[in-house]
DNA sequence: ACCTGAACACCGTTCAAGT
DNA sequence: ACCTGAACACCGTTCAAGT
């Protein structure tokens, strides 16, 4: 009979902490989290991350990798196949922000110079991978007639600044608090279908 | 004959700390610097700026109050009083991004948790006011014909969160490394523009 | 191979004491 | 009234040593 349930050997401990940050992240203050405490909740010593993961940038950077693949899911749960693109789009514009809003210490730790100065190779590829999705999306609505047919890349910008913008200062309640009835969410997000939809001002 | 040049009284250490507080932000780093490099810099101990702040919090909601009037400047200083309203839009959007761009940190320091969290009425009353401007600067256009009228809370709202985004993601360098040749702020503000000229979508 | 404990150089904040 | 110096409880990071 075996009495040692925690052995030394943690076993798993990588992705005890990784799984231990994002509970984290779920909490009120901030993405901030300190490296000791996470290593206090996980039951191991505060020197014990150091064994697999460089510094914390670098844990920092997996868990803004691991975000952008929940974002995608995300996304990809709001498609809307039988729907007309149009549909969709919104769909997927609303799903965006959500997921930035309920997420919001994971979303702006995506976005963080902190995770990004460790120069994770992975999270530059996800980052890509997510916005060229919506370059595609773009791209199948102008082939569809419902897009005018303008440069995919600046209409995909527009769109991205505008649902980024829109994500952050609602989860900072920068919105919310100054109009309390309203879902400025949807009124934003109509303001950047017609701009897509609309012939681009000449730059 | 007096051989105290620098009294024990430091005199005016308050507006000197806010000033050199400014200058480590127009530095590389980062806007989290550290209190006591600060005071370091300053030339006082550590504990001094607790006499002229209660904590490090409400010395960062003060550089965010001075970072919104300066931003106001900028778009003060970028009025076009004798050119069509179309166009001093365009150009105060773009004085925008640019102040958001060239002064990254106060800009990232402006929206961040740590200088909200001080709860300063005064930045709240700072942002209320650029915003309003901003509903202003779109109730006239809609006066004057330019601009659709529609609910102009909300067409502010998605003229905000557009150029809040692209500022950030300018700043964070994510645009311009992925289109070196293009100017994504002169596209995305395109896409800005449609969005408020023809009719919004309904939510 | 994986983890610990002590150590180092830093923080933010407080407080008695100095001028 | 304004500032200092020592102190406290924390960090991130390193490294010899343990199993």
């Amino acid at each position: 009979m075996n009495d040692v349930v925690k052995p030394y050997h943690h076993g798993d401990l990588r992705r005890v902490l990784l799984q231990t940050a994002l509970d984290m992240l779920g909490e009120d203050q901030g993405w901030q989290f300190t490296l000791r405490e996470l290593a206090r909740r996980a039951g191991v010593s505060h020197a014990a991350p150091y064994k697999h993961f460089t510094d914390k940038a670098a844990l920092l950077a997996e868990l803004a990798v691991q975000g952008f693949d929940r974002l995608e899911d995300a996304l990809l749960a709001a498609r809307l196949p039988d729907a007309p693109l149009r549909e969709e789009f919104i769909a997927m514009c609303l799903a965006y922000v959500r997921f930035g809003t309920s997420n919001a210490n994971l979303y702006r730790l995506m976005f963080s110079i902190d995770a990004r100065s460790a120069k994770d190779p992975q999270l530059d590829a996800r980052s890509n991978a997510s916005f060229d999705a919506l370059v595609d999306l773009i791209a199948r609505g102008q082939a569809a007639g419902w897009l005018r047919a303008r440069d995919a890349h600046g209409q995909a910008v527009a769109c991205w600044t505008q649902l980024h913008g829109l994500t952050l200062l609602t989860a900072d309640g920068l919105l919310a608090l100054k109009w309390p009835g309203s879902d400025p969410a949807a009124v934003a997000l109509a303001g950047l279908l017609d701009g897509l939809e609309e012939p681009l001002f000449r730059a």
